[in-house]
DNA sequence: AGTATCTTTGGAATGACGTTCCATTCCAGT
DNA sequence: ACTGGAATGGAACGTCATTCCAAAGATACT
């Protein structure tokens, strides 16, 4: 064999993996989940189904890499303050993650997926792995350091995903405030004997702050899990 | 007019809305996710495209038929005793969904997409409500009754969709011991500098129960709602 | 420089799917 | 019997992900 002089210097610049992401997380931002064709992509980047499928296996490793990128991306923000506490941090990767679903609502579908069908992927132990040192230095016992990460965990995506839905309402058409308007009211007209709760929160429901109303959630879990 | 004898007796039992729903869940609960088509629904029912259209709008509405007759009948089974704690009732209400997504797995990413699309629709009020009405028998204030609930039902549902993948393993020939002891092993395998978090909680993930860890995680967030 | 080899490309073809169309059959009320 | 609407099922359509393949490009070796 002979002295290896270079190892494949990409010849040219035109297609690449990365290129191919971003162009797809660009379809599903721009076009909603459904937004993300192989005829939409070999038209943008300009190619054919064949060349794409040289860089990328099948559609869903496409779609898990896209979401791999972003989550990475929006865990890697880090305030990292010498002087911040657990709960500073959790609250961080909570709003980092909110702000990520926020922009790439189709995120929601994915992280769900990944979450139930492969807990070992990066994305899934990445966010586990991040809160979980967290609430480990919160003082949480070994015993319930798991149950309570994924209490958090699935609160943080569960709810980040629902306002997500909520900031962009039904169709594109619909602000959010008539949005929450239509459902409140709908909600407030429910019979109060059988839907109590439901004529209760409507109120609430109209006019609260999306962020402030997340970070209760997370600090609610966090007393619980603080207490002895 | 005339006095109704009868009101429109199916002239042949063939074919109804029910039966086609049912025929679904049965489909999606043999053959998977993607086990539901109109050619499997065509063949099982012995019919055409056609005439189940004529019952149903369209996938998606069959999909979400078949969530809702799922949900419901798991929001059914109450124990109702007059002794029943507010969590009493809000542990079963879990373990009946629990177990409704332990028996229909795809019923995770169906509802996971009702609680975003449409947190309005029937199943999400009906959830919603269930645990929120107990949330507030709890005592939780007012302005706190919507967070504190969302962050049960999204650990709920979140948490009882992970464990329905796990019962399942992977694929359909791993049990779900040989599967957990493969996460756990990857866990344990990565650098414990890197994932503390991961290498730690890998020991419980091989051994531990479901039901009870599930019902814990329950239990926590409780706490948090009812700490003054 | 020339040739062989491996990678990359893009267009055509395939098969599965959801959905629509339409000619027909069935039944209730006349 | 007659009829109008509901119900039916088969054929056809357009879209999609995916596969196949032959051509082109780039590199390695002589």
């Amino acid at each position: 064999m002979a002295t290896q002089t270079h190892r494949t210097p990409r010849r040219t610049e035109a297609l690449s993996r990365e290129r191919i992401v971003e162009t797809a997380v660009d379809l599903l931002d721009t076009a909603g989940e459904g937004g993300l064709t192989f005829k939409a992509l070999t038209e943008r980047l300009a190619t054919g189904p064949g060349a794409i499928y040289h860089h990328v296996a099948n559609k869903e490793e496409l779609l898990g890499a896209a979401t791999d990128a972003l989550v990475t991306t929006a865990l890697a923000t880090e305030p990292a303050e010498p002087s911040a506490t657990p709960q500073d941090v959790i609250r961080a990767v909570a709003l980092g993650l909110f702000d990520a679903i926020d922009e790439h609502p189709w995120l929601t579908a994915q992280l769900s997926k990944k979450l139930s069908h492969s807990p070992w992927g990066t994305v899934a132990a990445q966010i586990f792995e991040r809160v979980g040192q967290q609430v480990h230095a919160l003082g949480a016992p070994d015993e319930s350091l798991f149950t309570a990460t994924s209490a958090l965990v699935h609160y943080i995506l569960g709810a980040a995903g629902q306002n997500a839905a909520n900031a962009r309402g039904v169709g594109a058409h619909v602000s959010r405030a008539e949005f929450l308007d239509t459902v409140a009211t709908a909600w407030q007209e429910l019979d109060p004997d059988e839907y109590p709760f439901a004529h209760t929160v409507a109120r609430q429901l109209r006019d609260h702050d999306d962020r402030e109303q997340y970070l209760a959630g997370i600090d609610l879990i966090l007393r619980g899990i603080t207490r002895d």
